[in-house]
DNA sequence: TTTTATTTTTAGATTTGCCTAAAATTTATT
DNA sequence: AATAAATTTTAGGCAAATCTAAAAATAAAA
């Protein structure tokens, strides 16, 4: 049950693909890896032949069972670095996801779980994505995107969707992160554009792009796990 | 600069050895790396081509100073993270090798630095061998072979030769430790072997291989960096 | 429903790191 | 010094993970 770096790779992008879309596509597995959609086919068979992915060609694909077990574990591993490099090594939240890229593909299970350990169990990563406990379990978030939020409600931040460094280095500049409370003053819909109001801060206009990927908590928001 | 695993791993077998044999040869290293001789072959042209190596077929090899350089900082990361598994996760000493085997070669230099302050700056590891600092400066350590130690003297184990996991829980079985007072009661000419008698324990009898892995303090020890 | 466009897969290379078997070179021994 | 033994290198292959270019299948448009 060891999987080479790429595979861990294409297991952790096609779980996360799956949860917008059920079905994930070649093309977009292969835009989501930086890499050629001939490269995934090759991979999917690969997977396939393990019996992690559910895959009939030409058809789309999805994780099984046990492809989505070794999806969260990788998964759980990543969030546990992150978490351990901002508080421990005081990094910025915006600065660890490409060196906890290399760190979930480390091995040992005894260290992940001893490291969960020595971090006090925490419950999200820096970005607010929850980290799945031992047994591959996944606290549900009740969360919604920045752009469905209502005007002049606040809410407070709880994760950033897709995490560019270039996009943490922009919400980082305009004071927006992980716990910020914010509203909505206005939307422009001439490009779905958002003025957001952060606390004592002026106001800043944000794309609709950007205003996506932004996660805030939703009012009635649950901790169960799935 | 950033090398491939397999080449960091050759870089540091190679530097080790160069610490006992001036020159190296590919018998010796392929044995080092378990693996065959042939592939070290292909390895030192790869490794001479970078620039690492000082090599001329048929003749053996030595580390450039880059080669050197390389190796070193591997080192330091594994000696750091033995360290952090230790102190921090409460890993026994005998037990982190093979996991700091492979967190040695995560790329990040602002990692391994930030690591290095969390943890202190320690001097050493916990298996007593010294941390290259930042500036890849070794300090050296002023030990003797427990096979050297004159009989009925008393000295404190600063560190372990060769570490494999077996050698490591044997010693642990026998109460032999870093830091572990010993000395030396009896030796048997016959085959080398040595009555070796640690405080409050019945005396164990050690093999001339086991003694020869076993470090001690010599009677001035210092620790300059060279 | 043909035709066109898009998506996906196959075919065939390339690179890295390793292997075995055989050849070349060096070292040791008679 | 000639032969035997040991060491080291070359030659040729294999598996993993990628790529490009071309073919096959599916989806969209005329």
């Amino acid at each position: 049950m060891k999987y080479s770096a790429s595979k861990e790779n294409h297991l952790k992008a096609i779980f996360h693909l799956q949860q917008e879309q059920g079905i994930v596509t070649t093309n977009a597995l292969a835009a989501a890896l930086q890499t050629r959609p001939a490269s995934v086919t090759d991979m999917l068979k690969k997977l396939k032949e393990q019996k992690l992915l559910l895959y009939e060609r030409y058809k789309g694909f999805r994780l099984s069972n046990e492809g989505r077990k070794a999806a969260v574990l990788v998964i759980r591993k990543h969030r546990l670095w992150e978490y351990f490099l901002v508080k421990k090594l005081q990094f910025g939240w915006d600065e660890v996801h490409v060196i906890a890229e290399e760190l979930e593909h480390i091995g040992s299970r005894e260290l992940i779980d001893r490291l969960d350990a020595f971090l006090g169990h925490p419950e999200t990563d820096p970005h607010g994505d929850p980290i799945p406990d031992s047994q591959g379990r996944l606290p549900v978030k009740r969360q919604v995107s920045l752009s469905d939020l209502p005007l002049n409600k606040v809410a407070q931040v709880s994760g950033i969707g897709s995490q560019t460094p270039e996009m943490l280095e922009m919400l980082n500049y305009h004071h927006i992160r992980l716990g910020t409370r914010l509203e909505i003053r206005k939307r422009f819909p001439f490009d779905d554009s958002l003025e957001v109001k952060v606390r004592n801060r002026p106001p800043v206009t944000l794309s609709a792009r950007v205003a996506k990927n932004v996660l805030v908590n939703d009012d009635e928001q649950g901790t169960e796990r799935r």
